[in-house]
DNA sequence: GTGCAAAACATCGTATACAATCTCGCCATC
DNA sequence: GATGGCGAGATTGTATACGATGTTTTGCAC
């Protein structure tokens, strides 16, 4: 068998066009040139790219499942607003099955996937000492497709669906709460996962990934940031 | 606080019409109504609920989301007909997250929330004992419901969400590779569970728990069932 | 009778049209 | 000056219409 990772970019491509708008528009949630709360019309998204109202609307009801958009009725589609509880449960998902995936993804990963998941954090390096938003934001996509890959690499395709989901969404509150400017703080730590999986102790390899997330969510500012345009907003 | 899984049915409703006929699908689909493989045409499931086929689509792609069926480009919805390695992934997250939740929902278990899931093996019990296809139906779903509302209780709506999504889709692969007849065999293994859980042993708990998917697993003959509508269907 | 081609049919993909609902500004009123 | 209703505009919810694609059937030739 050759490397699992690989084999992923294989799309079944030309999907009924509403999907290639959903990517379109996911990606640009994800690297954040789409800020939480913007507001998404149908009319617009579809003249945006070409299409009508009908599919920029299945477009944007498939993002909802997904948790990147909220839809309200009658009123239409924002770009997701996590409240902080929503963002404790993301990282708390993602504590919950990282772990799993990881001693799923060890268990079958070749030479070829370690050589890849190499490269990526190569390629993430080389991005973090770059200048630039575009660099930054291929930054923030690259740190994500750590994480997404060790999902593919475990063979389970359900898991990696719902990881896909959880880390597009903890973009968004990483853009919205997060504090520090290195975005990816914890770039090394995913070396040492993959060095930890290499020497074959697993254990200490999700114990590495625990902290990792922990790391990420303790970089975030969860205080309810209540409306408080009221008197408090003045009162300093 | 009080029992966190009775909130649970204060539904929004309303939802924009397209939602009650994708409930309505999945409803029959988890309760083996609708058989895997079964062609939902988008103008007959619009003329069988009284909507246009704009709605009826949209309900057909929520529900190919979630997996409960797949839509062919040009060719239509059917009920999903997973394969049997899809099967055994559906499984294999089952066994990634359930453990997990369970132990959440223990952190964060009432009394309220015992007595609830108590009440729900009663009536499961009894669903076992009677005849009729409605008994069976409704056995199926409160099988699944004793999984999900330990997901409610564990208070993160994404895992909430994400083992709907998984339970669902066990309805569908026991409907189709399972072979005992009884089709919630291990219903004392959920009673085992509360108990460990009541008696504080999450140890003890979450291998039951395993044990207890595992042993539903046990019962599928996921054998691949290649069309061979051919001469292995008549030598015998 | 068998095999292939072409047309008829059914079904999906997308666009447009109309109805329902919400938003916001304007004016009358208190 | 503030408040409440009313109407124009904007936006979504749903239905219908038309073109594209796949499937089945028909019909002709062999």
């Amino acid at each position: 068998m050759k490397s699992a990772a690989k084999a992923q970019q294989a799309e079944d491509s030309a999907e009924t066009g509403a999907q290639q708008i959903r990517d379109a528009i996911r990606e640009a949630i994800v690297e954040r040139r789409l800020s939480p709360g913007t507001k998404l019309s149908e009319s617009d998204v579809g003249n945006l790219f070409n299409v009508s109202r009908t599919l920029a609307r299945a477009a944007l009801q498939a993002l909802s499942y997904e948790g990147l958009v909220s839809v309200e009725k009658n009123r239409g589609a924002f770009v997701a607003y996590p409240s902080p509880d929503e963002a404790r449960q993301i990282f708390s998902a993602r504590r919950l099955v990282e772990p799993g995936i990881l001693r799923e993804a060890a268990a079958r990963i070749t030479p070829d996937d370690i050589t890849y998941l190499r490269q990526l954090l190569l390629e993430e390096g080389r991005l973090m000492s770059e200048r630039g938003q575009t660099a930054r934001r291929a930054e923030i996509k690259a740190s994500g497709d750590f994480h997404l890959t060790l999902a593919v690499i475990s063979g389970n395709s359900i898991m990696q669906r719902f990881m896909e989901e959880l880390v597009a969404r903890s973009s968004l509150v990483i853009a919205l709460y997060g504090q520090s400017t290195a975005s990816s703080c914890g770039h090394s730590e995913h070396g040492d996962i993959i060095s930890a999986i290499e020497a074959d102790e697993l254990d200490r390899a999700c114990q590495l990934m625990l902290h990792h997330i922990a790391h990420i969510e303790a970089d975030l500012d969860l205080r309810e940031r209540k409306s408080l345009g009221l008197k408090e907003a003045f009162e300093l």
